[in-house]
RNA sequence: GGGGGCGUAGUUCAGUUGGUUAGAACGCCGGCCUGUCACGCCGGAGGUCGCGAGUUCGAGUCUCGUCGCUCCCGCCA
């Protein structure tokens, strides 16, 4: 194998064009292709910027020609020679370099390759656990250096963004108190202190609140983060936040500058204006009109509440969901009519997943409702339903009736699936809202009490501090989150920053004073050293990036991410370790 | 914890009601070829049918279990 030696590369892959035709250059990279024709032999030369064709004559250099008949895939090497131009009609205009081409004087074989257990190319089809297992190959594709540039540009902008406008970036402890609210925590024990465990963060949340109470006002970090619960294409258990903090400001003051950032972000990756200020809508409405609290703005099918219609129809499951605090609506997929049997009964089973007993439909003829429901209304509930679902022949309606939480689940959910299934999405649109006025909490009926929607340190709306003790459902949080195409790509708030009303809001969420202090002591007792009202945000790096990257799954934008079993299939992690670290950590594998 | 999908050559897949020697394409190897860029032509090698039981004269095919990957529900403040 030749060594380095003096040698080095003069210019990139993608870097060379006619400018450089008669000058002599020296490439490295990995061969993509060879095209050996007996005589003349090409070489497609591959690095993470792009391809150039180099070319080995056997008039020109006979031992170099010789030496690169070897040449196979993958293989590491280096070329010296002139640039020229491509002979009269041989360029090639699908390549970046496509006029020019290297004569090559000279070639070193820095490493053979084995031949790779896929194309390094895109739009490959082979099965993920493949990639992942040889994640070094998967990474030489374009599309995968694309991505994992696009996301070093968007970190870049967010980055100087920031310092900009006097942020500091200040790291915060990996490891840290396990907290009992919220997630499953990473757990790591401590050898120094036998039978205790550090906790992986969930989020920076309490260090960047110390650090507005410390006076730090404006921080930000590009910050790992760590959740031990169960994966999706859009979870993974290390994750990356753009994590944010500000003093002395209010809601307003965070959308502002979070627009601004994200906007900075898309111009600087894909070179799209993002207008601001992002329109904004309350959590009320994103579940009335869309059913969920991260509605997709790029296609309609609103929903309508139906309930008050229906509640004494002569169609008994509407009529006793609507009676007993349950909720009926509706989804009107314009001209949909001509359903088959066979699609309604997909979109049944599809709501059934979330819980949904049923699917009720209509089809709006010209004439008539063709419906086994359609019997069961009055002539005058008929008319209401009509106007108030807007019904148009050639319509098919949807209904599901069920507690609130199913209802909306289910046609909400139905409703992001058609808007796919008849291609209502313009792929290429990015639609941003706000949703805020969350309810501070929600009832958790497995765990019998209030808990905090988005974490416990978030500040009630003041008009509502009275509901806390007497109605806490009620409460609106000062909470805001930052939607993208359907996908919660930010969230936020205001936090408490007495220590009076954090002990409420515990208190309502069932932690006792003794608890709150064995758990949360240092953040009440920091409260009580003038701590300045503060509020901050976090972004979902991995989940923007694939936005921005047309990804489905956030682990095309993670460079070494882990399998749906929170594993790692080419390091083999997690796997067993020896007694003697057991031991060292006191720790025994249970049987 | 639950539901769906997938697992056959290096890769992507086909494989009939259970029946001879498990096929194709791409890739790979060898030969030929001086302007290709998905180069071309000729030839060749390559299989623990994920793993383990069971049914059967006989299992890639049927049954059960198990492992892995993936999508979803639960979960994810």
């Amino acid at each position: 194998m030749d060594a380095l030696g003096n040698v080095r590369r003069t210019h990139m892959c993608n870097s060379l064009n006619s400018s450089h035709i008669g000058s002599e250059v020296i490439l490295m990279g990995w061969v993509q292709r060879r095209r050996d024709h007996g005589g003349v032999i090409f070489v497609d030369l591959r690095d993470r910027e792009g391809i150039t064709q180099v070319v080995f004559n056997p008039e020109h250099a006979p031992a170099v020609h010789e030496k690169a008949h070897g040449l196979r895939s993958e293989w590491a090497i280096g070329v010296r020679g002139k640039v020229r131009c491509r002979p009269e009609g041989m360029a090639n205009p699908n390549l970046e370099t496509g006029d020019i081409e290297i004569m090559v004087d000279e070639l070193w074989i820095y490493n053979r390759s084995e031949t790779p257990p896929f194309m390094i190319e895109d739009n490959i089809e082979v099965t993920e656990t493949l990639r992942l297992a040889h994640r070094y190959l998967d990474l030489r594709r374009p599309r995968m250096v694309r991505n994992l540039i696009s996301r070093h540009k968007a970190t870049q902008a967010a980055r100087c963004f920031l310092n900009e406008n006097g942020f500091l970036d200040i790291e915060t402890p990996v490891l840290t108190k396990s907290t009992p609210e919220g997630a499953r925590d990473y757990l790591v024990p401590s050898r120094v202190n036998p039978g205790q465990f550090f906790a992986l963060p969930q989020s920076p949340q309490l260090f960047k609140q110390l650090l507005m109470m410390a006076g730090y006002d404006r921080y930000y970090q590009i910050v790992r983060c760590f959740r031990d619960e169960d994966l999706r294409a859009d979870r993974q258990p290390e994750f990356t936040q753009i994590d944010m903090e500000l003093s002395f400001v209010t809601e307003n003051d965070v959308m502002d500058i979070s627009e601004r950032l994200i906007a900075r972000i898309f111009d600087a990756v894909l070179g799209v204006v993002v207008p601001v200020p992002f329109p904004r809508m309350t959590y009320k409405d994103a579940m009335d009109l869309y059913g969920v609290d991260k509605p997709d703005l790029r296609f309609g099918l609103p929903l309508s509440d139906v309930t008050d219609i229906v509640a004494g129809s002569g169609f008994k499951v509407f009529a006793e969901k609507a009676k007993s605090g349950g909720l009926v609506k509706a989804l009107n997929a314009k001209g949909c009519t001509d359903f088959s049997r066979k699609e309604i009964d997909d979109l049944t089973s599809f709501v059934s997943v979330y819980g949904a007993k049923g699917l009720a439909w209509i089809k709006v003829k010209e004439n008539e409702w063709q419906s086994p429901i359609a019997k069961f209304f009055t002539d005058d509930e008929k008319k209401a339903l009509a106007a108030r679902i807007g019904m148009e022949p050639g319509d098919l309606v949807f209904f599901v009736a069920d507690t609130a939480k199913i209802t909306n689940d289910a046609l909400g959910n139905l409703r992001n699936h058609l808007g796919e299934k008849l291609r209502l999405i313009d792929e290429t649109e990015f639609r941003f809202t706000w949703v805020t006025d969350f309810p501070l909490v929600e009832y958790d009926d497995k765990e019998k009490r209030f808990v905090a929607m988005h974490h416990p340190f978030t500040s009630p709306r003041e008009e509502d501090f009275g509901l806390l003790a007497t109605d806490p459902a009620a409460v609106r949080a000062r909470a805001y989150d930052m939607v993208l195409n359907g996908t919660e790509i930010g969230g936020g708030s205001i936090r408490i920053h007495r220590r009076d009303l954090q002990e409420q809001l515990f208190s309502a969420l069932g932690i006792g004073a003794a608890e709150a202090e064995e758990k949360f002591g240092f953040l009440l007792k920091a409260l009580d050293f003038g701590a300045p009202p503060h509020g901050g945000i976090a972004f979902g790096l991995d989940r923007l990036t694939a936005i921005l990257c047309n990804e489905k799954s956030i682990r095309d934008v993670i460079a070494f991410p882990k399998t749906q079993k929170a594993a790692c299939v080419m390091t083999q992690a997690p796997s067993s370790v020896s007694a003697v670290q057991l031991a060292e950590l006191s720790l025994r594998v249970a049987k």
